[in-house]
RNA sequence: GCGGGUGUAGCUCAAUGGCAGAGCUCCAGCCUUCCAAGCUGGUGGUGAGGGUUCGAUUCCCUUCACCCGCUCCA
């Protein structure tokens, strides 16, 4: 299986296309056609409905510590300046970088330090990464550009202080920190993650809004209005799902890296004290959930990443990861990450930004010894009124991208098999093996042939149907034809009125995977499509 | 962002410095009682911009997009 034959499919059939495809297209951007959009839906539907309306909070489900409340919430896409400032999104996503053209490697603009050097006649500006050892790597950068041996080092002619690559017009006497040449260093960019926009009439800096780059900060600025309005207890869940933005400077693979996308969140609040288990609990609870929907385990994977990879607030990260066929070999792309984010959000939102470096998440300060981002000042802390007891929520994130879930489900559906045609030959067959409840049209409803009465009832029965499914007439050729055009939409049933139809009042159910064909009363119709799908 | 490759019909692929072609698909009609049958007819195309030329899909430049590798991926 190949990617392309995936994406040509999926051109064809209607699933996905390039955004703006008339003028050439535009990287990192995809719309989703007549079969994309109701698959897209679908899989926000199944996820909504078994995470959020479909929750049963009464209970004690599996591998949970105790029963817990979900709700749901719409948060805009464009809030306050300070919400990003505070998160960190801001200053993480809003760096000046230079590229070296010679090494490939990049660096933050204003974490390169310089000094001018002489020596055999010619001044070059030497650098290095800020830091404590830079001069050591100034020395040894100068003596290898101009060829020298350590007993040289007295040669060296230094010029002025260390300053920062900012401080400099032009970079044509720059050699950069593992460079072997000047001037290999590219002109600074501006590598803004977030995309920019401007509130109000104004266009200067004090209009200036961000698209969110996830909905999380949304759900965490909520927290005390969705407890106050809806008399929860911790532990509760809150979710959203909608669109994020982030200009990444690689789009590549299909949808699974756009700009423009869209997230599946839970954000889900509980005691310090029962944060491990709960992780536990959403780790494994969500990648079950994409077992259920039809993806094979051996093409995923839960990865818990190291100690080493965390963030140091966060006691524990794993991501969901799926085999892409545009992946090499043991390579997965990422579905899904859970992380235990600790108190991190909720606090950053109360104190200000915090130093992630820090031991114990102080608070990012100025120069001046100032908080480097002010928070809201507003009391996040949650009081549980049976034990009296008053603590910052700890938080366990549940991160999905319906984008991404719905190209899994896609990869995942494409197959090729062989089929016998009319002759007996046997015939290369494509067929989306969607899950029933993510397939975008549940059943096509075809007359066997255009004549005796057939497309009459076979109408009938398409209209009856539609009122409960998406669902598909089609009269147009031979049968064959139609159904092999269904099962490359991924139709898991086609309905077919036949002479005996017109004797019985019974219709054929065809099944897209196993082909084969039971009768059933037209009245049963409804009832027998609506068990086949919650199976 | 760097290097390499590719852009011709919905798809797969031809051809050419001088009317751009085929198969499949699709549409209409005929035929057809269960898995892409057949017959007849039909729709439809050189990614965008500029240059060279009497004439460019072809040669040159720019640009956009996609693919592969590197880089990046909060």
């Amino acid at each position: 299986m190949n990617m392309d034959s995936i994406v040509s499919l999926c051109k064809r059939r209607g699933f996905l296309f390039q955004s703006s495809e008339i003028y050439g297209g535009l990287q990192g951007f995809w719309d989703y056609g007549p079969l994309g959009v109701e698959l897209k839906r679908n899989v926000k539907e199944a996820w909504w409905s078994d995470m959020v309306n479909g929750h049963d909070d009464m209970s004690t489900l599996a591998g949970a510590p105790s029963p817990y409340a979900m709700e749901g919430l719409d948060c805009t896409i464009i809030m306050h300046p300070q919400v990003w400032k505070c998160s960190g999104h801001y200053d993480l996503f809003h760096d000046h970088m230079v590229d070296c053209r010679e090494t490939k490697k990049r660096y933050r603009y204003d974490q390169i330090n310089g000094r001018w050097v002489e020596a055999k006649g010619r001044k070059i500006f030497v650098t290095a990464p800020a830091g404590e050892d830079e001069q050591e790597h100034f020395t040894k950068q100068t003596l290898k550009f101009f060829k020298l041996r350590n007993k040289h080092i007295d040669d060296l002619k230094w010029d002025g202080p260390v300053v920062c690559l900012t401080d400099l017009d032009n970079f044509e006497e720059v050699l950069g920190p593992d460079a072997k040449s000047l001037g290999s260093l590219t002109e600074p960019r501006e590598f803004n993650l977030m995309f920019k926009t401007f509130v109000g009439a104004l266009s200067g800096e004090e209009g200036a809004a961000f698209l969110r780059p996830e909905t999380a900060q949304g759900i965490f600025v909520n927290f005390k209005n969705v407890l106050d309005s809806t008399r929860h207890r911790l532990p509760l869940g809150i979710a959203q799902i909608g669109k994020s933005f982030r200009n990444e400077i690689t789009p590549r693979n299909f949808t699974f890296r756009s700009r423009e996308f869209e997230q599946m969140e839970i954000e889900f609040f509980c005691h310090p004290d029962q944060s491990q288990d709960w992780y536990r609990y959403w780790r494994d609870r969500r990648l079950k959930w994409y077992h259920d929907l039809g993806i094979s385990s051996d093409n995923l994977i839960m990865r818990e990443h190291h100690q080493n990879e965390l963030a140091h607030y966060s006691v524990g990260t794993a991501d969901i990861e799926y085999a892409f066929p545009f992946m090499s070999d043991g390579e997965y792309g990422e579905l899904e990450g859970v992380s235990h984010r600790g108190d991190f959000d909720l606090r950053s939102h109360m104190e200000g930004k915090l130093d992630e470096k820090s031991n114990d998440l102080a608070l990012q300060l100025n120069a001046d010894g100032k908080p480097k981002w002010k928070g809201s000042g507003k009391d996040l802390s949650y009081r549980d009124d049976l034990t009296n007891e008053k603590y910052v929520p700890h938080v366990i994130e549940p991160s999905a991208g319906a984008d991404r879930a719905a190209l899994a489900f896609l990869c995942e559906a494409y197959t090729e098999d062989e089929q016998p045609d009319e002759k007996g030959k046997m015939q290369t067959r494509t067929v989306m093996k969607l899950h029933p409840r993510l397939a975008p049209i549940k059943a096509a409803i075809f007359p066997l042939v255009k004549k005796d009465g057939m497309p009459e009832v076979a109408k009938d029965v398409y209209l009856d149907l539609k009122k409960h499914f998406k669902v598909f007439y089609d009269e147009k050729g031979a049968v064959g034809r139609r159904y092999r055009r269904q099962d490359e939409a991924g139709t898991p049933y086609c309905i077919t009125v036949d002479g005996q139809t017109l004797e019985d009042q019974t219709v054929t159910i065809r099944d897209r995977d196993s082909l084969e064909q039971t009768r059933i009363k037209i009245d049963e119709c409804e009832s027998v499509i609506r068990d086949r799908i919650r199976q």
